[in-house]
DNA sequence: ATCGATGCAAAGGGTTTGCAGGAGC
DNA sequence: GCTCCTGCAAACCCTTTGCATCGAT
């Protein structure tokens, strides 16, 4: 289970919930990125009266807990990412699938960009896309 | 104006348009990454009849030309830009201001994400967030 | 017993679409 | 005159929210 301690400043009075559990699982033990819909429908066959709006809620507020990341995709969908890793996302503008790019070098990556110090990087929220090896080959 | 002769093959029928030359003309005179709702109210000033469908319909086949590109935000708004050149965003995530980074060296960003050679990669759709110098003070 | 979390359904906000009339060619 | 394009409004889709109830502590 995710730990209540990180951020406690924002959740003092957090409680558990075996939604927000199954949520978080879901999501660790996948590596489809999926939209809050998937998860939904997939979460039913075990939960069948949970509802979509506390997926929403739930997946909000581990976002905020830092426990797992938004991917905007192309199409305005919202994906998630338990994966808290650095990496970045290949979006796959044929069938939309999202795929991890992990053998970055990121020190490398930031000299490439040649950032006015002045600008004050966060996240590395890149993304990129073209085609997938699989719909490369159509 | 915008040559009707790129990508014809998909708009062999197209014709000309006084909305849709002042949509383009706008986004080439700005610098600030609108919203196709602030296209709308601009353009309102000067073509009060003007509609948001129109103004929606527009920024598609212009961007469906290659002649803007669209930025995805991180609030869920779609953005576009008529500067087609190769550069990427920056995204305050405090003021939501969108700042172009220009001065990219592209060959060692490319190295830098040790793409498999499998993943065709067509569109550098990169953007990165975090706080702009009028920000970072605060 | 308190108050955060839930399920449900309605509302919200951005974008798309159906339709009848208007404009380009 | 044939179609594409427009304005208008309704529909759409994803996400958020209000509310009564449930459940964790």
């Amino acid at each position: 289970m995710y730990n209540f301690d990180s951020n406690m400043e924002n959740y003092k009075k957090m409680r558990y919930s075996k939604q927000r559990e199954e949520i978080y699982n879901y999501l660790c033990q996948t590596m489809e990125h999926p939209s809050a819909e998937i998860i939904y429908q997939d979460l039913r066959l075990k939960m069948p009266n949970i509802s979509l709006g506390t997926v929403y809620r739930n997946l909000k507020v581990l976002q905020e807990l830092g426990k797992i990341k938004t991917i905007a995709s192309s199409e305005g969908v919202e994906h998630y990412d338990a994966d808290c890793t650095n990496h970045i996302h290949f979006i796959c503008q044929s069938c939309g699938k999202i795929h991890d790019i992990k053998n970055i070098n990121y020190d490398k990556l930031m000299e490439s960009l040649n950032l006015d110090k002045e600008f004050e990087l966060t996240k590395l929220n890149l993304s990129i896309s073209g085609y997938c090896p699989k719909c490369k080959k159509n």
